[in-house]
DNA sequence: CGCCTGTTTGAGAAGACTCAAAACGGGTGG
DNA sequence: CCACCCGTTTTGAGTCTTCTCAAACAGGCG
């Protein structure tokens, strides 16, 4: 069987036991597959179930009375999604998949177990709640208060800074699997705005086009503009008891 | 010893413990007064405490490159505040006092003790966590995708629900203590477009001002415009085993 | 080859922003 | 008790960004 990918990303942050690795090992359910656009969860449904990407990623998503559709996140591997679950059994969001993926189940029993016999690992996930907590925050602040332009650097910026946790070596351009309505949906643009955004962009030398591919070529000049933090790479976790 | 309001909280959502309860009060320290304005934790400085609000309210705000500001959210009694400190040792985030409040700090050693020792405490706290999320991802939502009069709404909306989950019976009209500058950082409009939007909702006969005070007329059609939600109402707790 | 989805371009309109000045109001000192 | 002062709110005029509607264009797939 293949290792969790949740067990990768909680190993980055904090040395576990062999016990806590099979712990989650265990937990982790029926592992399924999805291809972009096929909804894991919807919003309104009932759902008292967790997901871990394990590969791929995912986007989640509300939607508005007026008809429009806001992105609230997106998940890569190693993510638990659907956390709303935990308070609620109704899904808050639509989770859509981006790219081809596979994703388990974690059932809301098992994570109550798992906090009961597993302090650590309850402390491990509850500071990657904070962590995603603040790179939600990142994002009200970059449509609260920028430009279009900054808003898509941010977006690129973050996408990329992902991608090169998962790919060793340098990335400095990639696939989006993205339609420009998706990321206008992300960003609070319109589709049509982000078509002109872009290309506006290109003119300014921030970005290079062809197909799918974007490769960033001001690398230093956006994070510069936008202010960007990747928040995904180091989490202290050092306020966790040690194993016994 | 007043009871942490903390305790009061949590008692909402799971049938307390007489150790549980007294593990979180033994946990609070230190407890501070603020006067509005006063911050309790600046952005980028050094920080390893949570704090938590016991009396009034207080906000957190993301200062970016550009000058402007963007409030991320508001505080209140029994809420938890700088978790960001729980990933990482800067704080994200200035956290300022909104009205006169009293604050108690739980360090971040006492929270791995809680985990540690009152597993259902951390559930608790996990899924209070996760409550916040989706009520920012609300907030990420109304900013990215309704117009300034919506904006509004669901912020005078949000802050009377909370009014109403201290001041018993109806309440209706409440004192706006923060100035047009906060709401607009908070729903990312300029103050000055905060007013007129004001003045369209008193014509529109959506609220009524005198002073400070604000009184909302048409409730029922502000939530059937906006498709509020409270969040801070029923948070499930099931899933957190049952004690010994 | 044609179709379908997604992207680009154009033109005009709407919403929100900027700058600036005036009005308001609560608090302080004379 | 009044006059002044400061921070806040309101109003006005003009501008800019983003949106809407519409049509043309591109590219991948059956």
């Amino acid at each position: 069987m293949r290792r969790s990918a949740l067990v990768t990303r909680l190993e980055q942050h904090l040395a576990m036991t062999a016990e806590e690795r099979d712990t989650l090992d265990w937990a982790e359910r029926r592992e399924m597959r999805f291809t972009p656009g096929q909804l894991l969860m919807e919003q309104d449904r009932p759902n008292d179930m967790l997901y871990i990407v394990q590969q791929g990623w995912v986007h989640s998503a509300r939607r508005l009375v007026n008809g429009s559709r806001q992105i609230v996140g997106f998940h890569y591997a190693g993510d638990l999604v659907g956390t709303s679950s935990i308070a609620w059994s109704l899904a808050t969001n639509t989770v859509t998949a981006v790219s081809d993926c596979i994703v388990s189940e974690l059932s809301k029993g098992a994570l109550g177990r798992i906090f009961k016999a597993q302090p650590r690992l309850a402390g491990a996930l509850y500071a990657i709640s904070a962590a995603d907590y603040v790179a939600m925050g990142d994002r009200l602040t970059s449509i609260g208060r920028m430009g279009a332009i900054e808003r898509l650097s941010l977006l690129l910026l973050d996408i990329i800074a992902r991608l090169r946790v998962t790919a060793g070596g340098v990335v400095d351009s990639f696939d989006l699997a993205l339609t420009q309505q998706d990321i206008g949906d992300a960003v609070g643009l319109t589709k049509v705005h982000v078509s002109r955004t872009f290309g506006d962009m290109e003119k300014r030398g921030l970005i290079e086009r062809s197909g799918r591919r974007v490769r960033l070529l001001a690398e230093r000049d956006m994070i510069a503009m936008t202010g960007f933090v990747d928040r995904h790479g180091v989490i202290e976790t050092n306020w966790i008891p040690a194993p016994e």
